[in-house]
This record gives C-alpha cells, sequence and structure tokens, in this order.
DNA sequence: GATATTAATGTTATAATATTACACCTAGAC
DNA sequence: GTCTAGGTGTAATATTATAACATTAATATC
C-alpha cells in the first residue's frame, strides 16, 4: 500500500511494480480468505496478468500472455476469471475501452472513477464520494435512482503533460 | 423542443414520439446547414432509427432496421453515419451498452450524462456543469487534465420506480 | 473414507460489435 | 465539363464476448 500516494492517484514511474503486482495479490488472497472466495491459480494468474501494467489490458491480451505462459485457455477461461476479479472488486472494466485495470483499494468502496491519460494509456483511479454524491443528489432531482455509476475521464496525466510543454 | 421537461430529463410517457422524432431531425438539419455540414440521406435515416425509441439501440439493430427499410447496407454504412452523428453531437455513445442514443440539445454543451433506466432501458441526458466541473476540479488535484468524460448511471427512472413499489 | 453436491475449468462453436481496404459514385469547386 | 473531396457500396476480416456442454476439482454429507 506504501507504493500509491493517493494525492496523485497514479502511480509513481520510480515505483517498485513487482512489489505493487506482489502487494495486489496478497490484498486479493487476504479479501478472498475473508469472504470465504476461492482465489484459484487460475484467478491469481489472470490477476497477475491484468496488474502487469497500470494501463487496462484487453480479455484477448490476457489470454495471448496466458497461452505465453504455456497453459493452454480459450476465452471463456479469461472472460469467467475476470468476472470473478470484477465482481469481488479486485479488477474494474473500463467501458469505454473494452479492457480492464487492476484496482488498487478493492477493500473500499467502489464507485469506480478512472482517469485515462491519452498519452501512456495509464489509469489512475480516484474514487471520489463527493462526485459520487452529488451525481447520486443530481439524478435524485429528476427521480432517478442510482445503482451504479460509470465514470470514466480521459485526458493527460500529469508526468504527459509536463512532457508534452517540453 | 416542448417535447422533454428539464425537470425530468426523461421523456413524458405521453409524449408525441413522432413529434419528438420531427424536432430532432429539424433540429440536426438546421445546424448542419449552419455548420456546412451534409445532412444526407443516410445520415438522416439513421438518425431517424436511433431516434425511434429513448433508449439506445445497437449499431447491428440500426442496420437490420435499414434492411427492412428495403435497403441494402452493411455495418460500415451505420458506423460510418454513427460515426458522423456522434462526432457532431446529434447521437451520444453509451460505452457501458455499446449502443447509441439521439440527443436531445445537440447545441448546448456536451459533458455527456446518462441516466440509463435498468428496467425500462430509457436513457435520460442530465448534463449537468456542476458535476462536469467538479470532476474536472478533483482530477486536477492530482495533476489531471480533463479533456472528455464518459458519465454513465445506471437505476431506476421515476416511472419504474414507482412502478415498482406498486 | 466413499459418495453426493457444487463450483470451477476445459473445449468447441458461435454471437455480437467494429474496422480495413478498395471500388465507385456524387456534389460542389474551378 | 472536368477535377476533387467527401460520401457510399461491398467484401472481407478483426475484435470482443457468450452459449452450451463435458470434465475435473473441492467441499459437504453420510
Amino acid at each position: 500500500m506504501a507504493q500509491q500516494k493517493p494525492e496523485t492517484a497514479f502511480p509513481d514511474r520510480e515505483h517498485d511494480h513487482a512489489m505493487c503486482i506482489a502487494d495486489a495479490l496478497d490484498a486479493a488472497e487476504e479479501a478472498c480468505r475473508q469472504d470465504g472466495l476461492r482465489f484459484t491459480p487460475l484467478r491469481r494468474q489472470v490477476l497477475e496478468i491484468v496488474w502487469s501494467r497500470h494501463a487496462p489490458i484487453g480479455a484477448y491480451d490476457i489470454l495471448d500472455d496466458m497461452r505465453n505462459g504455456n497453459r493452454t485457455a480459450a476465452p471463456p477461461t479469461v472472460y469467467r476469471a475476470l468476472e470473478f476479479l470484477v465482481e469481488h472488486g479486485f479488477v474494474h472494466k473500463i467501458e469505454s475501452l473494452n479492457a480492464f485495470v487492476g484496482c488498487g483499494k478493492p477493500d473500499g468502496e467502489h464507485v469506480g472513477q478512472f482517469l485515462i491519460c491519452g498519452e501512456c494509456r495509464q489509469v489512475g483511479e480516484l474514487d471520489d464520494p463527493e462526485i459520487a454524491k452529488l451525481i447520486a443528489k443530481k439524478a435524485k432531482t429528476v427521480g432517478f435512482n442510482v445503482s451504479h455509476q460509470t465514470i470514466e475521464v480521459l485526458g493527460l496525466c500529469r508526468d504527459c503533460a509536463s512532457a508534452a510543454h517540453a
């Protein structure tokens, strides 16, 4: 958890990513143990591949990775694992990209607000309750009762923005 | 424009939908004329089909409709028309549904905030600048520069919510 | 410990969504 | 009229996702 500064939402460029992956896998394993869920080798492997980068990865790219790791796999294998991982908050689906990204805070609230850098393609997670509340409130004024929010914001992350200025 | 009450975001159940479609087509035609865009018969037809309901429609359903109207058509025909219509704000893509919906206010700001009723599948458009601003502000605090927001909210519209209580 | 039950995975096929590439045509510019 | 750019037709294919059914592995029950 020491890997991600909340004030950036995006991971540090120099962060120890191996540690980052390990943390995510450990957290998922622990959460599953607590909730009586089966964190099978397959699910672990898919989660690990998703976490291989801080950018969204497509289901078929995951599939390719699995096959490279000399395992036979077909689409349903990946989609089922993803279904489990998304359902329990270890992975999020980025709808606007049809791709998946690891969740840095699987334990907390999951409004799911994503900042997608159009340059480096990395994704930061905001998860700001104020935003969620404001949306729910505004929806309520037109009689709409919110059950789930999809918020995906495209733009430039800090690093890419400063690179662009240079 | 008299068909849609701003305080509901969703269309009235009894509204004159033929008028609704006509208004949308007229507005698009007028906007294209002003901007020197070509509102071709094909584009008009696709827009009309999209407006046939206040719920998102998939590209292949549009395609089916076109073929029923004894026109030969292939996927690129539809996707190209949609590309034009989306680019100029006459239609929005609902990312979480891979489907398309007509835009009720093609002239104004387009933050694109959608309320999707999980029951009747109708979509209301919120387009609230406060929400957009708050998101931009929060993103800014983590150094992220927003260029486009995708906001899609699932839930129950007023009508379906009251039907559920009954 | 054997068996029943349930959840997970393997496997094949196919559905649903979207794009590429290239040919042709048509509207407006000159 | 010819040229040009944008628009459309058409065939093929890429990408994303699911259905259906067989098999295996884990847990529960006796």
